[in-house]
DNA sequence: CTGAAAGCGCTTACAG
DNA sequence: CTGAAAGCGCTTACAG
């Protein structure tokens, strides 16, 4: 141990091989004959070799990194399917670079420039590249880029996700079936928050109803911002009778400050949430929610790259919904 | 764009120079001179060089890369450090390689070897490494190890953190001085969380109070932990005047399912949480919890990485404390 | 099934 | 301040 690590070819000398048959044994062990194999293993178990993978990585075409971009973990809606991902991932022989790029993305070309020196296999994306020469460069880059919980129409690489105004839409057919009349929205201000908002408006008034009042709060949305948007009720012409909230914090928060004030939810203030969160079907009233199924995309995201790590065709739009999950809230 | 990306030799050509003063260039500007480094500059525009760092990883002594390793993202009293550190980190130039390590940390020692294979600059911990063996090959591995929110007696290399059982003491100071008579702990099955209970029982008899009595939870704790504690109180032999939780999460869903049960927090029952997360000063009533400073934290990681780089010396146990933060649950 | 040799794209003494 | 050359530790055709 004292001095410098072992390599491979102290392992190769200890098994009276050359360096390409241990090389051999250790990417495609079938390929080795059995002896030899048997004597290789001997000789990494006592030399205590660990293979370094950033040589692996420049000598072969695989660095088996993937980048994952989130805007941030503190309390990130993403949290569920980073964690699915960087699971599946890792029981794959893949090592992920987390890289965090801001709630408003600010950081994201200069992490997307560390990844791709960093010659990743695959980035994968949360946010939204919204530059056009970004995108040209991703492209042409010749790496796998899937971009998630999004569904552009004209996706970078490959995208797995969900149309967010059709889950908006969705979400204001489930309201109306349930009688409310004035649907209020607070509304993250984030690209994905706002198309929901329009997807839920566009489909309301379509349906014959009033255009939804609507409050904007910041991202990352969370709890205090529930209780916020509920003081701000007070200050609407008219008393809404559902409160439709970006994410699960927000509507936990609102119940928890309305309950403080007396009102009885779902009876005269009804709440919807949106991510269904663990805390949604904790809750006391249990928040209705919008499911999105981050072990899904995390299955999906490992098929893309199985694909094109075995060079196999893959569809490049991966729908993998959502649905209203009902509870007591509204 | 068409083919290859391009290599430093590109450059050089273009700039005509020689690789060497390119990479002296991007490694130390001010070492070449100013009207070399202006063609350089510009070479590089126009190739679209984006330096490959597998290869500089693999010639050089630094890889840039650190690996931080925790439990899990989903819902982590970690989070807020972890992501200050990767802030930190990457404003500096680093990658950061995330790996899970499972609630019990089953994964950590296929983590740690992945870690040593990229040849990670430095690797964080929030886990306890207890196995022996390990312990030493990190501490022979010649590579930083930063042993996180603990703080051992014998760090593998350098520790920054504080002590759970001094926390758990200074719980038991504060709520004895505030006149509780009978805590109940709510311990999460951790080796810290279980610290901190040891420490309050022991402050808490030491100063003449009778047992707490205790329940334990899995990890990693949720919201829905604490309504299920809540109910639980009714099978112990007599009510608690205060309940003592491990998370914040536990605290804050212990209070709602009490009030939903018609008990005024904190005249009937009180409760402190642990962490000062965001939602503590948030809900209703804002909890009494205990402060440890993530961000502080993060920067004392920074500030011991850039003494290694720098090959200055630094402590080797790094002390940040922890202080509780009355608010009107306890 | 195995080996010799070239190559991946950088960095870094060593000279000048 | 700059260049030629060796080396970092692997992989992978090419031969046999």
């Amino acid at each position: 141990m004292a001095g410098r690590n072992p390599r491979l070819d102290d392992v190769a000398a200890m098994a009276g091989v050359s360096a390409a048959t241990v090389s051999r044994y250790l990417n495609s062990p079938e390929v080795v004959a059995a002896a030899t194999g048997a004597r290789i293993r001997e000789a990494i178990e006592k030399t205590g070799y660990v293979q370094n993978l950033a040589a692996t990585a420049l000598a072969g075409s695989r660095s088996r990194l993937i980048a994952a971009l989130v805007p941030d973990i503190a309390q990130s809606i993403f949290n569920d399917t980073v964690e699915a991902m960087i699971d599946e991932l890792a029981s794959d022989g893949n090592s992920v670079m987390l890289a965090l790029t801001g709630a408003d993305n600010h950081r994201l070309t200069r992490e997307i420039n560390m990844a791709l020196g960093r010659r990743v296999d695959a980035i994968i994306l949360t946010g939204i590249v919204s530059d056009g020469e970004m995108r040209e460069r991703l492209r042409s880059a010749g790496i796998t880029v899937i971009e998630t919980w999004g569904l552009p129409e004209d996706p970078i690489d490959v995208a797995v996700g969900f149309s967010h105004r059709a889950a908006g839409e969705e979400m204001a057919r489930f309201l109306r079936q349930r009688g409310y009349k004035r649907p209020h929205l607070v509304v993250p201000r984030s690209t994905r928050s706002e198309r929901r908002a329009d997807g839920f408006t566009t489909r309301w008034m379509h349906d014959g109803g009033s255009e939804p009042t609507r409050l904007e709060v910041h991202v990352p949305s969370h709890f205090g911002q529930g209780r916020l948007a509920y003081r701000g009720l007070g200050d609407l012409p008219a008393q809404p009778d559902v409160v439709v909230c970006g994410s699960d914090w927000i509507a936990q928060g609102l119940i928890v400050e309305a309950q403080a004030a007396g009102i009885r939810v779902p009876d005269q203030l009804a709440v919807t949430g949106f991510g269904n969160l663990r805390l949604a079907g904790d809750m006391r009233p249990t928040i209705t929610s919008m499911d999105v199924d981050g072990a899904r995309i995390a299955r999906e995201v490992m098929r893309v790259l199985r694909a094109r790590a075995a060079g196999t065709e893959i569809e490049t739009r991966i729908d993998v919904g959502f649905r209203v999950i009902a509870r007591e809230s509204a």
